[in-house]
DNA sequence: GATGAATGAGGGTTCATTCAT
DNA sequence: GATGAATGAACCCTCATTCAT
């Protein structure tokens, strides 16, 4: 009937509710009581395994970089063929933003307080490295075998690949009423699917 | 000695200062006080101007949105050779992100409201009309000139030339940390607008 | 009606409160609320002329020292025949103890704080080099007229004194408790402060 | 191992926990975490043996009393010549203090709450009949052997022994502060010392 | 006897906004 | 137009205490 008896459930389940908040309202924004409800919890609790909102939203952080590097790793794409490898990157990035608006939210929140919190997490420096190694093989890869230009650097590619879902969609809001446009219409999410995918290609092409 | 005699400039003062303080904070974040406090100007000062402190959020938000377009139209894209012109939106749009970092913090405030007060604003929604004619405009002379590919959608266009910049900079906190690279260095920075303006153009070649 | 029209009675109200509170429950026990209560006032006006808890405190700490030291000086102990203007000093500091019990607690409670809000205060020093200077000046007086013996230290005398009074008073409640007697019976009180001049007085006779 | 052993040792741990907690931070500061974890307890154990911090908080009391009382006694001061033994328990009295920093900060703490603990303990009174008898004693035999003058009420005179000691060590903070001196250096303490008994001897004399 | 998890009642503090002058 | 003073509603967090095992 109650909460008491799965402690690690609860907890969990507070860490759901917080991510959602966070993502929706920033940190300054999220309300604890709101968090409390979501995860049916006592506010209490909250203090309770996360000592302060602080801590708790630092751990929802890590938790979102958490889970997209690890979807992406899941794409193994080493073994893919060079171009095959990046049109699915971009097109895993763009899904993944879109299905995961928290991710989005969270980058601005962080961005916000100039990354103070992301800077005292050691976790999240160390999930990087494989995805940057990644992608420079894959770059290499697409040098020997003739079919990408030389001197791309990984990070700023992936910089673009991220760049090109992220400002659209997360600022869908401000776009669609500048421009009088709905930009989540599916066909203009498949348009722009599409636009991404031949940038990218058509930049790195030699 | 007092602010008892210009009245248009104490509205501007305000106007300034709450510039600074919404960009840095959001909306929720920042703060009336603080407001004042750097505008010189008594609290209740911004409501006798101003209403209420969402009203001057939309003030200072309109105002953001005029300065960019207005710079914007002094480049007279349309005097230019296409692919000049291209170039030198990709290059304006960088430096101006890179000097008015206020207003990617408007961008992101106001899509964390889901675009609440831009929905209020006339003046917003025609600002943009030129710019996409603009943008359509060069796009058509590339293509009758056989520089540009065909089927390129100004806006979609558009949102990349901005998400390239607004990502990088909006991002480099995080960016910076996950990476481990200083975004922010002068090599860096000319490093991203080589970058940048490769990809568009070639995307764009035929 | 309301509060509205004289900031420094306002001010000056919410002080004594305060000082009523603190030295009832200490500062850690003093309530907010009941302090805005007792003043007639809106707690968010403690925070308006305060700041905070501590500085309230702090505030209403050195009023404290200023009163007693200032009555103190009132005595004019210099125009005083030696033994004479002794006897008036542990007078009036029993009665002082007595007539503001406010002050003992102010003493506990800051000493049960390592006197940490003291520290920050210049004030309270500067206060206290007269009544040292006041009191080493009667004792010198005394000596020369031989009715005082040599080398007693003016700090420690005065120490005397104030325990003398100050542990009587201030464990009152302890002390009837442990030796059965009511020691704030009109009768036990005079007792008190015959022994206290006697003591103090023997104890310097030559 | 772990604390599953010995229940009577780990009620006593608890007990002495409790005892630093409440004289460093008085009942409404002391903070039941705190104690357990001092104790090396679980803090469901404070309630299993004492049910409320209040009680635990006036088991500690009794103790103190009990402690400090028994400690005289084994002075024996009937067994001294009635100078000597006036002697001997001021020098009693200040060194307890100097070396149970704690007793006089339950003191200060029960005081604050006007003894409503110590009201409900039978034991603590009755602990007092015998000192107040011995030093009756003492004075009554040195008043026959013509040292002491007479009329010195035993209680009076425990009042001021202990006021001297008491009141110097306990407000030490304030005090230092005050007075810009040291008084806890080793020369300030021995100096103390000998005021103190120079004092309550001279008050005696006949 | 012993433990980790859970709870409800405040407590200090902050904030946008309005009043009286 | 301009100012200092005043307000009520929340918000984060803490604490002693109890539950379920």
């Amino acid at each position: 009937m109650s909460n008491r008896r799965d402690p690690a459930r609860n907890r969990e389940r507070i860490l759901r509710a917080a991510t959602v908040e966070f993502a929706r309202h920033g940190l300054g924004g999220a309300r604890v009581d709101r968090i409390a409800a979501r995860a049916g919890a006592n506010k209490r609790m909250l203090y309770y395994y996360y000592g302060k909102k602080e801590n708790l939203y630092l751990a929802a952080l890590e938790a979102q970089y958490a889970q997209i590097r690890s979807a992406e790793r899941a794409l193994e794409l080493e073994h893919l063929e060079p171009q095959r490898a990046l049109r699915r990157l971009v097109l895993f990035t763009w899904s993944y933003y879109l299905e995961h608006p928290e991710f989005l939210g969270f980058l601005n929140s962080e961005n916000l307080h100039k990354a103070r919190h992301l800077r005292r997490s050691r976790r999240v420096r160390e999930m990087h490295f494989p995805l940057v190694e990644t992608l420079r093989g894959t770059l290499r890869r697409g040098e020997r075998a003739g079919v990408f230009r030389r001197g791309v650097d990984p990070v700023q590619l992936y910089i673009s690949i991220a760049a090109e879902g992220y400002f659209y969609l997360g600022n869908r809001y401000t776009l669609s009423q500048i421009f009088g446009r709905d930009l989540m219409a599916p066909r203009a999410l498949a348009a722009r699917a599409r636009h991404m995918t031949d940038l990218i290609l058509a930049a790195l092409r030699r």
